[in-house]
DNA sequence: GATAGATATTGACAAGTCTCGATATTGTGG
DNA sequence: CCACAATATCGAGACTTGTCAATATCTATC
């Protein structure tokens, strides 16, 4: 996989994780966790969960605010808002010309036939 | 990475691609479009966009349709309901705990202190 | 059936990802 | 300064992914 250069990419990259998703749900619901909270919730060790957040942060899903010994977590309210334009984004089509095209022997030609 | 068995990490996964990104966009912008028109739209070969086709299709995103020589994808709307559902439950979390542990010297330990 | 066009599959390779053990870094308290 | 705890980084191994060239499959048309 080409490392992803753009930003929605990056944005749904770091979700496509099992462990990721789990720290992003943990973090919906907790709203702030300690990165210690996260080690046996996900079943994979240390260092793990420390690369899975490094990604998060890395991603612009979630900072860091250091309180003494440990390392509090949390979403990143810009991050929810553009994986919602996203969602928005998406769509089954407009006007679904599938079905419009139905009585035609053919559908019309594609927009760039071929190559 | 483990292959994905969670459906919500498939769906993700799925999207989580220059190319497929592109790819949804269109079909969410033209409705159904034939498999031709993505091999120049993305910069990739035609085995490529096949390839990625498929991802889509297994992961749940789209649905096909045969016309003919050519083939039809269009986005499916139970995916893009629950790509939506997943974008609601992220949120920057509730109440915000951290601001509220702010006067304290050391915030409360966390729920599970340590390994 | 033979031919041509569109799409899928196969096989291979480079590059990326996830995971861990070991180690380094940073902050706290004696 | 020293020991301890929490977190990050490093290096390596197993696995997955994206891409392509070559080939196969499927459909329409002659």
């Amino acid at each position: 996989m080409k490392r992803a250069t753009d930003p929605d990419v990056r944005l749904l990259q770091a979700t496509a994780d099992p462990t990721r998703l789990s720290i992003l749900r943990q973090l919906s619901a907790e709203g702030s966790v300690c990165a210690c909270s996260f080690s046996d919730c996900c079943g994979v060790g240390q260092p793990t969960v420390s690369h899975h957040l490094r990604v998060l942060r890395e991603a612009g899903w979630v900072t860091t605010e250091r309180r003494g010994t440990w390392i509090w977590y949390a979403i990143r309210p810009e991050a929810v808002e553009r994986f919602r334009e996203l969602a928005g984004e998406f769509a089954p089509g407009p006007a679904r010309p599938v079905a419009d095209l139905s009585g035609q022997a053919r559908p019309l030609p594609p927009v760039r036939p071929a190559n």
